[in-house]
DNA sequence: CGCTATTGAGTTGTGCACAACTTAATGATG
DNA sequence: CATCATTAAGTTGTGCACAACTCAATAGCG
């Protein structure tokens, strides 16, 4: 499977000494921008008392409704590394519950509280407050996503394939 | 400064359950594409030994020279307890110095060791394998770069002016 | 000049990301 | 069915991000 059959297809003469250059500003740009979202969000989730990656735990939570951590992790890509300790303090906020699985004693289940579940309406305000402070347009915003889901899954893919 | 005399200008009657929706999109599009990239650095650079935060601080030195902690800060929108651990560990390596200015003794300053310099061979080779493993054009990456450039612009923004 | 405010770097504490590992349960195979 | 491989979750250790703080040096002002 993937036979990667370019050395580079569509990169010209351009010399080493450019692209590192052009590495700088596209590597700043994508970490530099994944930080100012994450503070803006870091500012708009206080109220909640929730950080970035918990508030996208949560989202997966409020739409798909009771999942083991596994199916967090897959959606998310995150692992048990990252996720278990996140969960915990979770549970200790009393926004989740973390149940053994009767069919399978190695799944644990994570189901939203009452007050896990009633946060849902705080934060249905959210998203438009930070949508506005990007000061895109939607179909900007749609064709940034559709852009960053291309680049992540070509990275990946690219990383599995070593 | 900073009228902001907008409260959703382009956002119609998109209903806040939607914008949820979409919410959880594009955070996670953002969020997995900045660590599917880091993740992808992470062995482009192992045979480096620079992990994928040192690697843009070499970055920074390898185009501009020795810098104080403060300017390098600025550029890459790091503040010092991101960085002093971070470049003690860069010092611990043989590839920076770190001496206290002679002007203003408050000031770092951050130069290239001979070691540290020559890694810049090593590392002119990186960013090509990179570009190749994300499978978009050139044209492509200036656009998303400059799309994130205003995005962390219009974010930084919004989150100063609060 | 002397005092106060500001600035630059560093430290501490919390949380996330991830690699490497452990443990327990399940699945697969001879 | 006994053994071995696989799987899910958790643990440990390292490094980054960032808020809140300390400390020393400098700048500004009366």
């Amino acid at each position: 499977m993937t036979p990667a059959p370019n050395a580079s297809p569509d990169l010209p003469a351009v010399p080493d000494e450019e692209l590192l250059r052009l590495d700088h500003q596209v590597c700043f740009s994508l970490h530099a921008a994944s930080r100012a979202f994450g503070g803006f969000y870091r500012q708009a989730l206080k109220d909640l008392g929730l950080t970035y990656p918990q508030y996208l735990v949560m989202l997966v939570l409020w739409e798909e409704g009771p999942r083991p951590v596994k199916a967090i992790g897959e959606r998310l890509r995150l692992d048990s590394g990252t996720l278990s300790p996140l969960l915990k303090r979770l549970e200790a906020a009393g926004l989740v519950r973390r149940e053994r699985s009767r069919e399978d004693e190695r799944s644990v289940v994570i189901e939203l509280t009452g007050e896990g579940a009633r946060l849902r309406e705080s934060a249905l305000s959210v998203p438009r407050g930070v949508l506005a402070a990007t000061g895109l347009s939607v179909e900007e915003v749609l064709g940034l996503q559709e852009v960053l889901g291309r680049l992540t899954a070509a990275l990946t893919e690219a990383a599995d394939a070593r």
